[in-house]
DNA sequence: CTAATATATGAGCATCTGTTCATATTTTCA
DNA sequence: TGAAAATATGAACAGATGCTCATATATTAG
């Protein structure tokens, strides 16, 4: 049997759904937490700081892949750059990041366990 | 001045993070909160179940254009439907989504606010 | 049964996205 | 100063995405 899930919404909430810019803003956010390369960074930046090259070897793309991502995140206010020598540090910007990662992997965990059974 | 955001990850969400399907499974739910038509679909199911019309008129987009956004919800689990006469009524499957929206949301704000000033 | 209303769906299309390749820029080291 | 290492960036392209249009399906009323 199904659950329907109805949530009391605050009225800070209920105001912020109808200003559309913020609306706007907050879709951007996810969208930055929709694609697998972007997912692997934030999630690996949560953790500390990394170079562009660090990265790289993380999440198995190319060096070229890493920074156009990296601008896009940049641009976003979502991580920021620091340099050091040659290497270029980037680190999370935003407390809200790790914040949204922690439930949608819970989310995604209770998704993939009930999918398998 | 800026500061570094670094957070601890306890260790289930760190085995989350090895598990390929658990990451791409999560990256699809917040692929489905990246769109503005979704996204107000969504935020309007927190407050309580819609017909495909009330929808519509809340979105300002065609019907057809609704249906095909309900069915990617459906599809990924995130809103059941349930047949009520002609109308099909949708509501929230997924508790973690309202969560996520709210954080969001909550950064989204802040963006917005400063961005502004 | 027929018309009307509500919803779903497939095809087609314009736009967006993520990647690679080539190359530019920056910094260090010899 | 010149080569090497690390990073950034622009162009180009294949694939994905979200929409509209036309049409199909389902339910109810007459």
């Amino acid at each position: 049997m199904r659950e329907e899930h109805v949530v009391e919404m605050d009225e800070t909430i209920a105001n912020y759904l109808s200003n559309e810019d913020i609306v706007y803003e907050a879709t951007q956010i996810f969208d930055a937490l929709s694609d697998y390369t972007r997912f692997q960074i934030l999630s690996s930046l949560c953790v500390g700081s990394r170079s562009v090259s660090e990265l790289k070897d993380l999440c198995h793309v190319t060096q070229s892949a890493i920074s156009h991502q990296l601008r896009l995140l940049r641009d976003r206010g979502l991580v920021f750059a620091r340099r050091d020598g040659q290497r270029v540090i980037y680190s999370l910007a935003d407390e809200h990041v790790a914040t949204l990662m922690r439930v949608g992997l819970e989310h995604a965990a209770e998704a993939v366990s009930v999918e398998g059974e």
